[in-house]
DNA sequence: ATTAGCACTATTCATTAATGAGTGCTAATA
DNA sequence: TATTAGCACTCATTAATGAATAGTGCTAAT
């Protein structure tokens, strides 16, 4: 694996420092010694573990200048070496960037594309739970956003003299149901009638669009279908409501409290706040929707101060035709990054396949 | 509130103990005391805080006596006294059936008839949420089982060439989908006619009994619906498979990790377990589904044994034609048993009252 | 530039002693 | 006879102490 020094020589501004390209591989060894045993390391027990001869006074002296350079810090005085966030972000940036996935992980994930032809909820959860089990973090995923995709199908089914089943269809295969409660009797035969209006004026607009045009369809066709559409506006309306503030899918919150990491009091509670409010971790999902790839965010580097001692790793996952949400996990900063990144990339990928070929474009 | 004695005075063997209705009150306020305190309660604080004018050294005696018959335990010589397992029994029991609601618990968990006309799994998800949010411990709820609910509505909607979706809609008001991919391109009106023969056939039929008599259809009427009934019983199937597990929504876990009475390592851990487990604590709540009222699981009353130090307290909710599934608490055996008894009462109560307004009998 | 050596610092662990909460028992009391 | 006061005793908790240990920083030698 190459390492790349570029723009970290000298960069301490102090003249006496230097951090070459051997200091780098002390610090990368000084990370994967610590992501290991998640004990501060020691310019001794590095020195055996480091790859070449190199002797703990010299050790010593590059540690002193990472520290300085805040690539490392002292828990107290004579205690080993820490990595920083820095340190961590300088770690997974020089990672070449697709590590390798261990056959054992995508036979353990394989059940994902068992579950081929179920509701797209029933997947994601299916997924996140597998993920949690490998990853032995905490887990989450985002539904997806009804508002971008598209309608496939709405159907109105006659339940009882009062209530209406509506079943929307997405071409991201999700199926969202509601009932709605009208005062007039209708036949199903008008209920059909509507059905196929509906679908003929709206396939393939996405819900945004529909909410926003249902408006003038029912102007323009107010003599026919009126009241069933005043009904359908609302519909609409609830439904889309009902999925605006994002679900989300957490599994594994246990698996953190098992963590050595968190084991300090104070920590946990943040933690659990940060589930408790989702608002936070579902933002980071939304925003991992934008680009590809895997998502990386360490430490103090999240906005949201509560999750400053976790990192996230996500990536989103997608149909054909559109990235549909976002698996993550989160852990301590000090997570097996080489691991935990190939795990989430391979399940977004094989979350994206198996949606892919049960969606409808 | 009246205190039932029957049965405990001289149940001790030894003639000297004498276990009368004092004794009693002694033991209720040393429950009630550690449920507010969790602290193990001495003779001193119990003088003080008792009702009537007794001395140390009598309570004393009393709390001997209560000691030697398995009411309570000291955890050392010079530590204070903590209720059994059998006391909190005694406890339960001796509680008049229905303690209040206080208005402020109602208000809190009015939100559940807001979502009236949700999928069920929603409305469920939200009462588990508040109430575990009320009681500050972990809640789960079980979904309706399909295998008793009845068929009110089947559809088949034809997605693409290749693939159908299936639609179930239960009397209970929940809805089932499911893809089948199929190799023949059927048109919709065939579809259609498919569906409106399995609407006649099964209607009113519970999922187990359709699950049994759908192949019988296909023997006869092999000539007209072969390939789809085929198709027909494997989705049944296979749907029918895909909630039998039950499943089980989970709540407000992490406000265990919280509870002093978890810090212990072990526990927290057993518990954990139980949770990934399921299928002991999903067990509790299908007991809890065969009679009315509120069930209360104490401790060592468990099968279970990771869940031998929670107490569980269950209620079934039902629509007005059968009992659906059940929604408990899972806490610490010293929880306040009135409040959490009442709150998880009220709760199944108008989860039932919501979904019977919805449901389709 | 590297390393050996040594002084120095802070944690951890075991030991000890003091404190205090709470009991059990016995004898005095109402 | 039931209750209470008094006292000895037990055990957990806490703080203080000191020894052992892991680790650094600096300096001088290589």
């Amino acid at each position: 694996m190459k390492i790349k020094v570029k723009g970290i020589e000298n960069q301490g501004a102090r003249g006496k420092m230097n951090l070459n390209e051997r200091s780098m591989i002390v610090l990368q060894s000084i990370i994967e010694n610590y992501i290991k045993n998640s004990e501060p390391v020691g310019s001794r027990t590095l020195s055996k573990s480091i790859g070449f001869k190199l002797s703990p006074a010299t050790i010593r002296n590059i540690m002193s200048d990472l520290a300085e350079s805040g690539y490392l810090i002292q828990t107290h005085t004579s205690a080993g070496r820490v990595p920083t966030d820095k340190a961590y972000r300088y770690y997974v940036d020089s990672l070449s960037k697709k590590p390798a996935v261990p056959e054992q992980i995508k036979q353990k994930l394989s059940p994902v594309s068992n579950v081929q032809g179920t509701p797209v909820e029933y997947i994601l959860s299916k997924a996140v739970h597998l993920l949690a089990e490998l990853t032995k973090f905490a887990c989450v995923v985002s539904t997806p956003k009804q508002s971008v995709s598209r309608l496939q199908r709405i159907e109105l089914i006659k339940i009882s003299e009062d209530r209406i089943l509506v079943i929307l269809v997405t071409k991201a295969g999700v199926v969202r149901d509601k009932i709605i409660f009208v005062k007039e009797n209708h036949s199903q035969e008008f209920l059909s009638s509507v059905t196929s209006f509906l679908n003929e004026e709206f396939k393939n607009h996405s819900m945004q669009e529909i909410r926003e045009g249902i408006h003038q369809s029912i102007v323009s066709d107010r003599h026919r279908y009126h009241d069933l559409l005043a009904h359908a506006v609302r519909l609409g309306k609830k439904a889309f409501e009902l999925n605006q503030p994002g679900e989300m899918f957490i599994e594994g919150q246990m698996n953190l409290l098992l963590d050595s990491h968190f084991h300090e009091q104070s920590s946990v509670k943040s933690l659990i706040d940060a589930f408790e409010q989702k608002t936070a971790i579902m933002k980071i999902l939304d925003e991992s929707m934008k680009n590809k790839g895997v998502h990386i965010h360490i430490g103090i580097e999240n906005d949201y101060e509560h999750l400053h001692k976790c990192s996230l790793i996500t990536a989103s996952y997608r149909n054909k035709q559109n990235v549909l949400g976002s698996i993550g996990v989160v852990g301590p900063t000090s997570m097996d990054y080489k691991r935990i990144i190939s795990t989430v990339d391979y399940t977004a990928k094989i979350l994206s396949k198996t949606i892919s070929e049960q969606s409808y474009d």
